[in-house]
RNA sequence: GCGGACGUGGCGAAACUGGUAGACGCAAGGGACUUAAAAUCCCUCGGAGCAAUCUGUACGGGUUCGACCCCCGUCGUCCGCACCA
């Protein structure tokens, strides 16, 4: 009998070796089988794995073995997310080129990777800063110049003019650049923009096609979208007034509150406004507070609403001679709608702010359906909602609805100078996608700017534009800008000098197509679309709902612009998606305010004295304060470095445990007690098969239809039957709960096979139970089950193994057992044939003590009975 | 401010379509084995009560034979968005 401890150390390496020797996860792309496309969104390669990887890699690993399992033709891929500002920080502190710095954490970040035992095809490995990837995204590129969905313009950037560096949002911090602490400036430069915008409609009308995706994440993307509808109107400004122009175009979703505008307002950046702050000193002033003050986010949520008159004035729609002024306003967006609008200040808490602060008129135009027209007035807040028009002429009486439509008709069918004075107007919140970064480390844009000749795509056949190795880090700024000869090149039209685009693009354009490029990634075009439409939809992708906007809507725009350019022939690249929840850990700190000390969970000690918990420094026995629940984070130390884990437990433990004790979707908490508890499943299971495995060995597997082996064999294939149910829904942690229930109950019956007091059947019906427990843990714990696999007398690799098939009649009970209640509350059980009907219940219920004792030989007013589920006796 | 999600033992959680609330695990307590410890095994474990039983899913109402689940209201926690006209 081999009772040795379990020894993943000895055990998991061998088993990885193992797989890749018969290349168990090398996917062939001419498997006739149905296929299923796992994805997890590939790493950015920071050097080390962390526990969120862990349990992301967990999941979709369970995935790709269950599947495979059940007869799918699966891939499962793995790549690295590599462009990117940390590399380029590196280089700048410590002098190390980002291709090597890169190169250098991928190797180690795979070593980790291998360690845990994915069934990855890391035969299709890449990452996008490869040239081989990126010169394929630059043909992209070019394609999707030639259909007209990348183009040129103005666009302001974040400048540091200490530095002489444009920074990334997340370098500005409290409007000062992270590294110089200057003031950052806005400055315009000429960018180049995917045209996203051109698939909003699209892009928002195909979300309800995503069910299998978290409707929160739909609705985020939903709300990232923001469809309005509404109403563009050209207001006649009175001549004379201070404008050149003779009208201003507003857009508003409420035409319906028309009769209580009360001024105009405009964005700094208007025309108009900057015209009037030409001609004054004040307005100007007031303008350029307003772009300063757009640079701070935090400035931006206190705001108060401030504004400038600009002296102009305009004659409302509806009524000639009613004239409003028109103000500059610091809340006022350029670049939504018109970058003007008219102020309602009775429908509006921004405008009724507004007015309060200078004098406007504030008329109330809609009341609540029941409210009172004669009482109904507006105090400090504006009454937002639908209701019925008042104080608005020939619209009173209507609805904010009928309004709407009489108003939009009337102003449709008057014309200023020709044109319609109005115009229904759907308004998306969604903007052109900016790519360009003035970075080295990124997927150069392949275009050249020729004096003579404009700008011009790199021909494809000159592909890849490679980054420069030798360029250096000791000044900011961009170093493809300062390379002494990358950026001259000749014109490929007429031949003269030109220059090189020195922008790279955003790395969210390398992830926006990587999941396409993993189904053919030796090809020479990008993908190749026979092979791409035949994998994707990604069957099921896994990540964090840190992307649940920008990546999974950039990847929906690309699949779709793939298909535009014939590189893909299909809309949606995400079939199902799953958010999984983070690991989070308590913290641990000594000291208080400024003084406190955050101290890592492996310095402590924990012990429990009269219930409570209290944590030691090991080293000098000092008491240390545990602290609350937080996201692992390197600031706050409470980070367990998978590696040690693995280390000490083995890679299934880790596996297991991450998927254990909470929902998928919800965060779970790492703990050491909770990583033990998991550990001693996996030295139970072992030393229960282990221990009965020689006699087992010897006997073929026979699932029981009698005797006292039937209960070993229906709770196998009942647990299998709903593992599978579980691992479909990957609803991990409840697999987790039946298999522990599963052992419990094969624990005795293993015990006696190992001490030989077992009879043939049970020994059979123990063997194939045993079984279907090896194929039900492997996708968790691979590693383990093929060890115990072995250990039976199992063929092959439990890797390869089919997945087992419950017989249906160790699953249907002929006889259930029902609560039986009396007036809602339970009062006993009744056992009868599966396939009672309504009057042998009724009998059998009636004939139970607790009911007999509660009717007390009255009659019951009525017995409801729910067929194999519960009875009501109501007395 | 707007939008959304959630609230169940000491803890993580289960509970199918409105049908036995707390499966399973962790922690804790008791016992067995051991010279001892570790490991393992057995028992107890929402609250009150000797018990029968009563009570309990954030709080207050409602619908129902029956509510963690549906409806109305209140409180709390978390997340997303951020002046989008």
């Amino acid at each position: 009998m081999a009772t040795e401890r379990y020894n993943p150390r000895d055990a998991e390496p061998r088993w990885q070796q193992e797989w890749e020797q018969k290349n168990v996860f090398t996917t062939d792309n001419d498997d006739p089988r149905e296929k299923y496309y796992v994805l997890e969104m590939f790493p950015y390669p920071s050097g080390r794995i962390h526990m969120g990887h862990v349990r992301n890699y967990a999941m979709g690993d369970v995935v790709a073995r269950y599947k495979r399992a059940r007869g799918y033709n699966v891939l499962h891929p793995m790549g690295w997310d590599a462009f990117g500002m940390p590399a380029e920080n590196a280089a700048m502190e410590r002098g190390v080129h980002p291709a090597s710095w890169t190169y250098q954490n991928i190797a180690s970040m795979k070593a980790q990777l291998k360690v845990m035992g994915l069934s990855l095809d890391w035969s299709r490995e890449f990452a996008t800063c490869d040239v081989d990837y990126y010169q394929r995204q630059q043909h992209l590129f070019l394609d999707f110049l030639e259909k007209g969905l990348v183009y040129r313009k103005q666009s302001k950037v974040n400048w540091d003019p200490v530095d002489n560096t444009v920074l990334a949002n997340e370098q500005v911090i409290d409007g000062r650049g992270w590294r110089s602490g200057a003031l950052v400036e806005q400055r315009e430069l000429t960018q180049w923009f995917f045209r996203i915008t051109d698939f909003s409609q699209d892009l928002l009308d195909s979300l309800d096609t995503l069910d299998q995706w978290p409707e929160k994440v739909r609705l985020m993307q939903k709300n990232w979208i923001g469809r309005s509808e509404g109403l563009t109107i050209r207001w006649e400004i009175v001549p004379g007034t201070g404008a050149d122009a003779s009208e201003v175009t507003v857009y508003t979703t409420r035409p319906d509150t028309l009769f209580g505008a009360s001024f105009l307002a405009i964005a700094a950046d208007h025309p108009l406004a900057q015209q009037a702050a030409a001609a004054n000193a004040e307005i100007e002033a007031f303008c350029d507070e307003c772009r300063r003050a757009g640079t701070s986010l935090a400035a931006l949520e206190t705001a108060e609403k401030k504004g400038i008159d600009t002296g102009i004035r305009v004659k409302h729609p509806l009524d000639p001679n009613w004239e409003l002024p028109v103000y500059v306003a610091n809340f006022v967006l350029m670049d939504y709608g018109t970058g003007a609008i008219f102020g309602c200040p009775s429908g509006d808490q921004r405008d009724l702010d507004f007015a309060r602060k200078y004098g406007l008129p504030v008329v109330a135009v809609v009341m609540p359906k029941d409210g009172d027209a004669a009482s109904f007035a507006i105090g400090n807040e504006a009454y937002v909602g639908d209701g019925v028009m008042i104080n608005s002429r020939f619209l009173d009486g209507l609805s904010t609805e009928e309004a709407f439509e009489k108003v939009a008709s009337t102003l449709e069918n008057t014309k200023i100078g020709g044109e319609p004075q109005a115009e229904r107007k759907v308004n998306f919140r969604l903007r052109d996608w900016g790519i360009s970064r003035q970075r080295y480390w990124g997927c150069p844009i392949p275009v050249i700017h020729c004096d003579d000749c404009g700008v011009l795509p790199v021909p494809k056949a000159d592909l890849p534009v490679k980054l420069p190795d030798d360029v250096t880090f000791d000044k900011p700024g961009n170093p493809l800008d300062r390379h002494p000869t990358w950026r001259h090149v000749a014109c490929p039209q007429c031949g003269k000098d030109a220059r090189r685009e020195t922008d790279t693009m955003d790395t969210f354009v390398d992830s926006s197509w990587y999941f396409a490029r993993f189904t053919a990634p030796w090809e020479n075009n990008p993908t190749n679309p026979a092979v791409v439409d035949r994998w994707l939809p990604v069957d099921q992708y896994i990540g964090g709902i840190e992307h649940a906007i920008l990546h999974l809507l950039y990847s929906r725009f690309f699949t779709r612009a793939m298909k535009a350019t014939g590189h893909a022939s299909l809309d949606e690249p995400f079939k199902g998606l799953f958010t999984q929840g983070m690991v989070v850990h308590e913290t641990y700190s000594r000291g208080e305010g400024a003084q406190r000390e955050w101290i890592t969970p492996a310095e402590i000690a924990i012990e429990e004295v009269d219930g409570k918990r209290r944590a030691t420094l090991i080293e000098t026995g000092e008491p240390i304060t545990i602290g609350s629940i937080e996201k692992m984070s390197k600031s706050k130390k409470n980070v367990v470095d998978p590696d040690d884990i693995i280390a000490s437990y083995g890679a299934d433990t880790a596996r297991f445990f991450v998927l254990s004790d909470s929902p998928p979707d919800r965060d779970v908490i790492w703990s050491e007690a909770g990583v033990e508890g998991a550990h001693r499943f996996v030295q139970r299971l072992w030393r229960l098969v282990s221990e009965a495995s020689d006699t087992l060995k010897a006997i073929d597997a026979k699932p029981a239809s009698e005797g006292p082996a039937l209960a070993i064999s229906q709770v196998a294939h009942k647990t299998l039957k709903a593992v599978q149910a579980d691992y479909d829904k990957l609803a991990f942690n409840k697999a987790v709960a039946r298999l522990y229930e599963l052992v419990n109950a094969l624990a005795g019956p293993l015990t006696q096979v190992a001490d030989g007091s077992a009879d043939a059947a049970t020994i059979a019906a123990v063997k194939d139970a045993t079984t279907i427990l090896i194929n039900l843990v492997a996708p968790m714990m691979p590693h383990l089950a093929e060890q115990c696999w072995q250990e039976i007398g199992g063929t092959g690799l439990v890797a390869q193994a089919a997945w087992p098939t419950y017989h249906e009649a160790l699953v249907a009970e002929s006889e259930v057992t029902m609560p039986v209640q009396i007036n809602g509350k339970k009062r006993g059980d009744l056992t009868i044939a599966r396939d009672a009907d309504q009057t042998a219940i009724e009998r059998a219920v009636l004939a139970l003590d607790p009911v007999k004792a509660a009717l007390n030989g009255q009659s019951p007013k009525k017995i409801i009975v729910v067929p194999q589920r519960i009875v009501n006796v109501v007395v």
